[in-house]
RNA sequence: GCCCCCGUAGCUCAGUGGAUAGAGCGCAGGCCUCCGAAGCCUGAAGCAGCGGUUCGAGUCCGCUCGGGGGUACCA
């Protein structure tokens, strides 16, 4: 339990206590307990009373003291006052403070975990580029934020597994496909031009290249589009390769690369679009297939002309389209694969795609709250001093690789994890050169290296935390690194619930700034050894915090920087 | 046109409807005979605008302005 279920708890009871016992009516507030700017107003607070002021039509500082005045006391809590206008402010106890650091320190790398996803199975799927050639900037910001979102759910005791979802069919597919065969056929000395809606980037050529190194000119008599097609699984091949490397450079190891022509191949999609026509979700139009349903919008006035009502899944030349596609890849992880929960993070350009999959999956009893998706706003960046968007399709992109070359993986992740998913990220390339010192993930991992160095020091004195007495702490500066350390169970515990994992490196800048700012002020090392020792075990309680913090980023927490 | 996301300090970004809006970079100034100055301390500087809901709005609602995305038999 958290600090803040425990004071929430504490209050709910008090709470429910004077309801009855004053004969309060029934009421849907709910108490929420937050932690005051103001240290002085306390560690919680909460603003029940003013919330129930209105229903109970009672002043709000007469439901706050009844509440306060009904508080069972608890070793945790050393104050429970009322302030204007009509909060309840919950003071913590400092020496059971104090004590918590034993609590911290002894829970190591389980503190903070917790078991409540304990037996669920999660799938998250993240980048997923398309395989038309290698991981950008911008798809690279659902790495670290798929990655950080597995950990986190696997830290709360989830089976999870990291999918990355190769589409390695369809026009896209077909276009680098073609792609590659035009600039095969020019490796020998063929005059043809790449159309229009070709790759143009020089990747296509490395790809032809290593092709022709392969297999020399034993397929230039074929037609352009057998070909286009023969090349295919080679190209993908290659950018799989890539993209695994690239992953694992940025400290991402997925578990399954799933190929999306096994949809295809294994009867899958046709069994799952027979599952849709029984249910009479299919019609046959135009040669194509239409998925539809009541749920369909029916927007007619589009630009004043009628649209076609319903989506297509199935193309007039019998290809299967992204959507029809993705139907069956949900039902085949949620049902078929037996996963319990599936977690996509999306780029923005899928919002569309995403209201489409909310009306289709429900169609074939798929519920909505076993799969979630975390939608991240794209990046930009500055292509010759202009921002601009990036698509491997106008062959504009910063690749991935280029700026872990250039700051390394930590700061990647950190920079890329700052922001929360639904805002927007430019990324200055030059900037985050010149920048990649000043970089906070540094700051935090100083903090962390600071602390081994104090172990250091306190080894060649023979000075350990061993069999401390963290009694003596007592020093508001000992007690706030305490008290922020206690707040990281309850970060986890409630991104469990948002997702919103940005706001580890938030915390973590935080408690690295308490810790600096600490270390400035207060010797740990010192002459009087049982206070050394207290606060060596409070050092390392903090540094544990941290570790946890920049585990859970896929930073590394380094002892010496 | 319609739909979605976002406008917070010069820049990059935090900020669960609460009590005096924070950090990093940059800028001005100060701090190493003492566990690591990749640090600390001080200062200047901000919620795009207008209405509304609320005891209370950066946060919720509406409109305006600005940026991005979507509205395919692309993915």
């Amino acid at each position: 339990m958290t600090t803040a279920e425990l004071i929430q708890g504490l209050l709910r009871d008090a709470l429910a206590r004077a309801a009855s016992e004053l004969g309060w009516p029934a009421s849907d507030a709910t108490l929420e307990v937050e932690h005051p700017a103001d240290p002085a107003h306390g560690d919680y607070a909460t603003s029940v009373a003013l919330k129930l002021a209105r229903p109970l039509r009672k002043p709000p500082l007469e439901i706050a003291t009844a509440i306060r005045d009904r508080v069972a006391p608890h070793e945790a809590v050393s104050a429970v006052t009322v302030a204007k206008p009509g909060f309840v402010n919950v003071a913590l106890n400092d020496a059971w403070v104090a004590a918590q650091v034993e609590v911290i320190a002894r829970a190591g790398t389980d503190f903070g975990r917790t078991k409540a996803l304990a037996g669920s199975r999660i799938q998250v799927e993240f980048v997923s580029a398309n395989p038309t050639g290698p991981v950008t900037v911008a798809n690279a910001r659902g790495g670290p934020l798929g990655d950080v979102i597995a950990s986190l759910l696997a830290f709360h005791g989830a089976d999870v597994q990291r999918e990355y979802y190769v589409e390695d069919t369809g026009t896209q597919v077909d276009r680098f496909g073609m792609s590659i065969a035009v600039r095969y056929r020019q490796l020998f000395g063929e005059e043809i031009e790449l159309p229009p809606d070709g790759y143009p980037s020089d990747y296509i050529k490395d790809i032809a290249r290593l092709l022709g190194d392969r297999d020399g000119d034993a397929h230039l008599r074929l037609p352009l589009d057998e070909q286009a097609k023969l090349f295919v699984p080679f190209g993908i091949e290659w950018v799989v390769g890539e993209a695994k490397r690239v992953t694992v450079k940025l400290g991402i190891a997925f578990d399954v690369w799933f190929m999306q022509h096994t949809l295809l191949t294994s009867g899958y999609f046709d069994e799952t679009m027979t599952k849709l026509r029984e249910k009479g979700y299919l019609v046959e139009r135009d040669g194509a297939v239409w998925f539809d349903s009541p749920d369909v919008p029916r927007d007619k006035a589009r630009d004043g002309e009628d649209k076609e009502e319903g989506w297509v899944v199935v193309r007039s030349n019998g290809d299967p389209t992204y959507l029809g596609k993705d139907i069956a890849y949900h039902r085949l992880c949620l049902e078929q694969r037996g996963l319990d929960r599936k977690i996509n993070v999306w780029g923005a350009n899928t919002q569309y795609h995403l209201l489409q999959m909310k009306i289709a999956l429900p169609a074939l009893g798929i519920p909505d709250d076993r799969w979630r998706v975390v939608l991240y706003q794209y990046v930009r960046f500055v292509h010759e001093g202009v921002l601009q968007r990036m698509g491997k399709r106008t062959g504009q992109f910063l690749l991935l690789e280029d700026v872990l070359d250039a700051v390394g993986k930590d700061a990647t992740r950190f920079f890329l994890l700052q922001s929360s998913a639904d805002r927007q990220l430019d990324f200055d390339f030059e900037l985050a050169l010149q920048q990649s010192n000043e970089n906070p993930v540094y700051y935090v991992q100083y903090a962390h290296a600071r602390i081994a160095s104090i172990f250091r020091t306190a080894s060649e004195k023979d000075l350990s935390s061993a069999d401390a007495d963290v009694s003596l702490l007592t020093d508001a500066a000992e007690l706030q690194l305490v008290r922020h350390c206690l707040r990281f169970p309850e970060l986890v515990a409630e991104l469990r619930e948002t997702l919103g994992v940005h706001a580890l490196t938030t915390y973590a800048m935080e408690l690295a700034g308490l810790f600096h700012g600490f270390y400035k002020g207060n010797r740990v090392v010192g002459d009087d050894a049982a206070r050394s020792k207290a606060r060596l075990r409070l050092v390392e309680a903090v540094q544990l915090t941290l570790r946890q913090v920049l585990t859970l980023l896929g930073v590394s927490a380094p002892d010496q920087m």
